[in-house]
DNA sequence: CCCACTTGAATAAACGTTAACCCTGCCAAT
DNA sequence: ATTGGCAGGGTTAACGTTTATTCAAGTGGG
């Protein structure tokens, strides 16, 4: 029902590739048939068949988004910002959530092969040594950008934070505001969360301290775990004065659990998130933390899967670590 | 390169079409047959070009959702929800925000049905009377469902909240809680932030109280206009002892402003938000909100739309009110 | 006046699938 | 022997574009 380059050359008694020509302005074609071309198109409100050009072209300018959630502050952004980059060059995103479960990432990545996106933008959840995956996608030669979450023996493009830099600007804020017995909230049993915890124990072993397992409390990723956590961190004498938590969500159930055992923050304990998310600035007390450029890591993202996909030949796969920088706020203005 | 139909077809020394029946579990094809074409697509990995298939069938299974940001908790909540919802049914989502600007909201619809999008979700920032955008999509009988926004003039479905009842739970909660000249930082001049008033204005009348035009304040939608409408408001006197706030950004910059006044929450003023945003219970003093069942909304928009694209014969266009909740916190807890 | 070249356009074929028919055996009932 | 029906396929023609090739007419030079 909708209008065709067919109605348009008939109407016009010109042939349907002279109409297409003129569309995309190839071709030799007289300023004549192509102004009478151009309003027609317009007066019938023309509108492309993408699905049509796309079969043919093999190009359908969609690219593939996947995230574990995006009611997430952090992969919204990162959505937001992939969105903004690849609207300029004519793409659209499709995207999807995979919700942490690792087998319905791989099968929507089929999906989206199968509807033929351009190139896929990927915060991975698979586990390590589980390549299938992404070996399907290297077959169909589509190109793809690993987001936050590196997949160790996988040689593919990467764009993340430098999760070691994050603990140790984190730690050593914290020492350089006098904290002494410094905690670690970790993450869970992931690399981001062992590196954050790597640079953690660099940055104490670097100025004279010495890590201590009790310090470090097992966790997860939301605020519930930063709660639970830190009330378990509290029962470890000589009690803490200073703690980085994993991410945001951790340190604002970390905060919870400070308050209600009736100790001061910063005054008492010192608290460092790492995120930066939106709303970090409006709680109880204001939390500093570390910003992990995530909407870079959307521009940046969406820039390399689209000169990837623009040359022909195979690049070398490209990795881009984005350095974090420290916010600081409330949660550990005091007094060294 | 991608394998198709065909190769599995010539390996096989049968016709497309055969393998076509297969794959859809259609037509007549005896057992031996099916079995030998289902293994041999399974050895090759043989992936569905749908591209192709879209282009005959004249379905993409692809809905577009067009969103004013999606970095906002509120319209990422939905995102997942939609995306959750249509994903059972084989559709995936094409999403775009347009930063609250109508020409490129508009330019993004005529660029998702030139996709072929077999429906729409909008959360339009379309001013009123220029339905031009949506008379394009009608005429083309794609399906499209508004949601949050509702537009004067358009006969169409729509899914949102009730805001009027938003306005009087919020301001009937804090006349219950005591509270006796009670002000409202309103949202921007759109039909919204209008009946939200509205709702206000109903509840302190059928209380007996006469709503006063100093103590409603003009503002936006980000938590710095609730600060500084809130300054302004403190300025008015008597002051107020109560506040319903358009929103909770607008809430939690309203916050900001009493705590630096040196006013106790909420024992000298009341605060009520809207919209129960993720971390509304996290902040200095967790806020007292009007949940306005935002994963609902996106829930209930997916499945309406569905049910629209599945329906040959076009329905009578459907509204959809989702009753308020509201969600008592710290910052309207105090004797009445 | 013929050849070569250019301009402006038409024609044919493809892209990978599906929809709508058509064909060929084979079997049972007439 | 004819008819009818059905199982198990095959053929043909779309779907709306683009790419590659071909063609007709005009143009300028020798």
């Amino acid at each position: 029902m909708p209008v065709t380059m067919m109605d348009i050359a008939k109407d016009l008694k010109v042939s349907v590739v002279t109409v297409s020509k003129v569309l995309r302005n190839q071709g030799r074609i007289s300023d004549a048939t192509r102004k009478r071309v151009l309003r027609r198109a317009k007066e019938l409100n023309y509108q492309m068949n993408w699905v049509a050009r796309s079969l043919v072209t093999r190009r359908t300018y969609t690219i593939g988004l996947l995230l574990p959630e995006f009611a997430h502050p952090f992969f919204a952004e990162i959505a937001r910002a992939v969105a903004q980059t690849v609207r300029p060059h004519g793409y659209h995103i499709v995207i999807s959530s995979f919700e942490e479960d690792p087998d319905l990432e791989a099968s929507e990545v089929d999906s989206l092969l199968a509807r033929q996106v351009d190139g896929l933008i990927i915060a991975s959840s698979q586990p390590p040594h589980r390549l299938a995956m992404f070996k399907r996608v290297q077959e169909r030669n589509t190109p793809y950008v690993l987001i936050d979450r590196p997949i160790v023996g996988l040689r593919a493009c990467f764009v993340g934070v430098d999760n070691r830099a994050i603990g140790s600007l984190a730690t050593e804020h914290l020492i350089e505001r006098g904290c002494c017995r410094i905690g670690h909230l970790r993450g869970p049993e992931v690399g981001i969360a062992e590196e954050r915890l790597e640079g953690y124990r660099r940055a104490l072993t670097r100025h004279g301290f010495r890590p201590h397992s009790s310090y470090i409390v097992a966790g997860g990723r939301g605020d519930d775990t930063g709660y639970d956590g830190m009330r378990k961190l509290l029962g470890v004498g000589p009690v803490t004065d200073g703690v980085f938590c994993y991410n945001d969500p951790v340190a604002i159930g970390a905060m919870r659990a400070i308050l209600e055992a009736g100790l001061k923050l910063p005054d008492d304990i010192a608290l460092v998130g790492a995120g930066n998310v939106h709303y970090s600035d409006v709680l109880a007390i204001p939390l500093t933390t570390i910003d992990q450029g995530t909407s870079q890591i959307g521009v940046l993202a969406a820039e390399l899967l689209i000169t990837r996909i623009a040359s022909k030949r195979s690049m070398r796969s490209q990795k881009i670590l984005i350095p974090p920088k420290l916010v600081e706020r409330e949660s550990t203005r005091r007094q060294p």
